[in-house]
DNA sequence: TAAGATTGAGATCTCAATCTTG
DNA sequence: CAAGATTGAGATCTCAATCTTA
């Protein structure tokens, strides 16, 4: 028993929090090659597809609105990390395509991102680990 | 051994997807009651404090910059959630104090994130549920 | 009309610079 | 000068409305 008030923050803000300090973490080691978060998982995704994608597609795999998609990619462009391409078969569609530049900076982000991984998975056990991952998962697969 | 190419998604892109998803699902949760987690997460920290606070110490609880809590202040202040009220021994801090209607939305707000919370976690057994708290705990407490 | 993309408005967050008070 | 708060600029995200093409 405890004498003391009940705990006013429900379980999930913890989780939110925790998961708050670990995107923080990964922001900080993309931060010195000018990537975010947003960024990379965007490119991360365009790598992973191996070819040009729509941007709904993207914004499909990057769970977010086509909107949202539209500005990232501004960005993108900006950086000239991707360019645009019309795609003649549907004059509505647009693709994003990766460019050289943006290829040889996911590879150093992933680099950068795995050495923030290690240092943070390294508090946690190898079986640890794994249970993080199906507990996480489990957690994500709701309908 | 595994013959297609290795995974190009580091497992942390796996946990910030996987946090993603649970905060949207409590951002959904609190939604109806025109709640954000960041504005819940400002009124649970003034509750659990029982008395008003000053800009710093809030900033220092949700873990984010000074910047941030004035303006996130000046939109729970629209609400009518909270008022700022000065500190008559320093003139240079200003305290957020709950209203009446702040403490009420609240815990509506709790109600609503504990049952966003039950949904959630139903898919755990207890002790999972103790574990995800457990590793979440290790991945934030590091230095 | 549907689908794909964009635009505009606004919420949330960060950083750098500034202003007031100590 | 330190500290507390604010402001301004900009990144990231959402929603509603719009535009073009199918």
């Amino acid at each position: 028993m405890n004498e003391r008030a009940a705990p006013v923050e429900p379980l999930t803000l913890e989780l939110v929090g925790a998961m708050h300090s670990v995107a923080t973490r990964l922001e900080d080691a993309l931060d010195p090659l000018g990537l975010s978060l947003a960024k990379f998982g965007a490119l991360s995704k365009l790598v992973a597809a191996g070819e040009p994608l729509p941007l709904s597609a993207l914004a499909e795999r990057l769970a977010c609105v086509r909107s949202n998609i539209t500005q990232l990619v501004d960005r993108l462009e900006a950086d000239q990390l991707v360019v645009r391409v019309q795609d003649p078969s549907d004059r509505r569609s647009v693709r994003a395509e990766l460019t050289a530049q943006g290829r040889a900076l996911h590879t150093e982000g992933l680099r950068a991102l795995e050495a923030a991984e290690r240092d943070l998975l390294d508090r946690l056990s190898a079986p640890q680990q794994d249970d993080l991952l199906r507990l996480l998962r489990l957690l994500r697969e709701r309908a």
